[in-house]
DNA sequence: CAATAAACGAACCGGCTAGTCGGTTTGTTT
DNA sequence: AAACAAACCGACTAGCCGGTTCGTTTATTG
């Protein structure tokens, strides 16, 4: 293997578990060590490829997260067919896998916040950008979607997308630990019907 | 001063900055030290009325986060009348709050379950026992609402409720640190618009 | 083979933390 | 005023953590 090939490969693989351990146990609650027992790697090895835990969660955040957020929360709700269906089938989806406890990273993204809100700017700078970008993308389909008549005119798309991402990371929060399943099927019968409201509403024949 | 009161009046005060202590920089983050400092205390003094860290948080839980979601978020919305309307008043008054940086305790509630989900079980019950407590008020009110005729007669009030608290705790992590007074309007416009959806119809003169 | 890259692992520092404990102050009671 | 307990003090313990350094070893490449 290329000398440059197995750098990134060890770099991805304590990328990947740190991200998995800061997901579920928090930023600050875990330590490097933690992360290098799991992987049977020596601290020389860490401090080899990066220069501190900070600058290792932040190239998580540029390699992983914003990948992921794109990959899940993005690119699913684009489309020329009615955005609101889009996302509708994109927030089933995502929740489900939280149903399942597997990661969710528009989740990780607002716990991550909660977690260094107050405490490192940095970091939140990184976050908040790409929050910036959901936003944005959202704001982008669904005025898409009001330009092909998808969505009542008289509705502000801007309003909707916090709507949106609020009820989302909310929803996220509830999930946790108390009847995810039922909550997130309460949750998508309101979705729907809040839909309903904003859609354009049919010329009678 | 007797010398109960003057324990209940320590103890009280611990409480009180604790709480703000622990809202502001996490209870992880913040150390018994910090807040003996904030009011000239010592370790003795603290180890004297209380048990242990965690002790004393469950504590600050059950005096003063409990009344204060009663309070600010379960009392202002019973009423005989528009049920919507109350919630939607009760709503604007706590994102209010969150606009001037004052604490907010469903916000509080949202934040320390993040910190503790999957670290500490004990402290992660007694919150979601508060959870519990506003989500079965909002059911109550809900459905005396559409009893009373202001509430569709095919809506689940269940899912509503969920929902209600959904889109509350994600527009509050999202009015952390970035244009809370813009995000905040955008919300309440979009609650407005979702009320409307699940209200009585009105039957046509 | 020589050079370089990658990883090891032990040691150390400075700092922070929850909790302990023997002692001191304060206030009330008798 | 003596006695006593509640309230409080603050030095101390024991442990963990993040970060850093460095001499050594193993693997890869030219």
């Amino acid at each position: 293997m290329s000398t440059s090939l197995k750098r990134m490969a060890t770099m991805q693989r304590m990328q990947v578990t740190g991200l998995e351990l800061f997901y579920t146990k928090g930023y600050y609650n875990t330590s490097v060590d933690d992360i290098l027992k799991e992987l049977s790697l020596s601290k020389g090895a860490f401090y080899y490829h990066f220069e501190s835990k900070e600058d290792f969660f932040i190239q998580i955040i540029e390699n992983l997260l914003v990948r992921k957020v794109y990959s899940m929360l993005i690119e699913p709700m684009e489309s020329h067919d009615n955005p609101l269906e889009k996302i509708t089938n994109c927030f089933e989806n995502a929740l489900e896998t939280a149903v399942h406890n597997e990661m969710d990273f528009g989740f990780a993204l607002s716990n991550f916040m909660g977690e260094f809100n107050g405490k490192n700017p940095r970091i939140m700078k990184h976050l908040q950008d790409i929050l910036k970008i959901w936003e944005v993308n959202i704001v982008t389909t669904l005025q898409k979607g009001k330009f092909n008549g998808f969505i009542d005119r008289h509705i502000d798309c801007e309003a909707v997308a916090v709507y949106l991402m609020s009820s989302y990371i909310g929803i996220r929060t509830l999930m946790v630990e108390s009847t995810p399943s039922a909550r997130k099927y309460r949750f998508m019968s309101q979705l729907k019907q809040y839909f309903r409201s904003i859609e354009q509403k049919q010329v009678n024949a």
